[in-house]
DNA sequence: CCCATGACTGAAG
DNA sequence: TCTTCAGCCATGG
């Protein structure tokens, strides 16, 4: 895994996340050691469209807004797939973020 | 090698 | 609370 291309550690973390469960770009950045390479996180999710195994939806910025919802086929297609994992959404924001976060720095220690 | 681009973040005003 | 700004660093031209 730590041999491996940038993009592919991306993806091997994204994989790892529950359903029903989203992370952030920060967070996935951290525990790649990149603390302050969120936005490569987000690249590397933009990369993946063409990888049906990475959960890109699951992926949302800090505050738990959609920021990346235009890189999606349908207009709400990332929100939809997130309601139908149960989160809540509203104004492009997840709706009792804290309570759907998870920390791979702490699940994947 | 230099420059532009970004699904981000945190700090500053 | 909201808006701006500046680091951040992998890729591609």
């Amino acid at each position: 895994m730590s041999n491996e291309g940038f993009f592919e550690r991306v993806y091997t973390v994204a994989r790892q996340i529950p359903y029903g469960k989203v992370t952030t770009y920060g967070a996935i950045a951290k525990y790649l050691g990149l603390p302050k390479s969120a936005r490569m996180v987000g690249w590397a999710m933009n990369a993946s469209k063409n990888d049906s195994t990475v959960p890109a939806h699951r992926v949302v910025s800090k505050n738990g807004l959609l920021t990346g919802k235009n890189h999606f086929d349908g207009t709400n297609l990332m929100q939809q797939l997130l309601e139908n994992e149960g989160i809540i959404i509203q104004d492009n924001k997840i709706q009792n973020f804290s309570s759907f976060f998870w920390n791979p720095v702490i699940f994947l220690q």
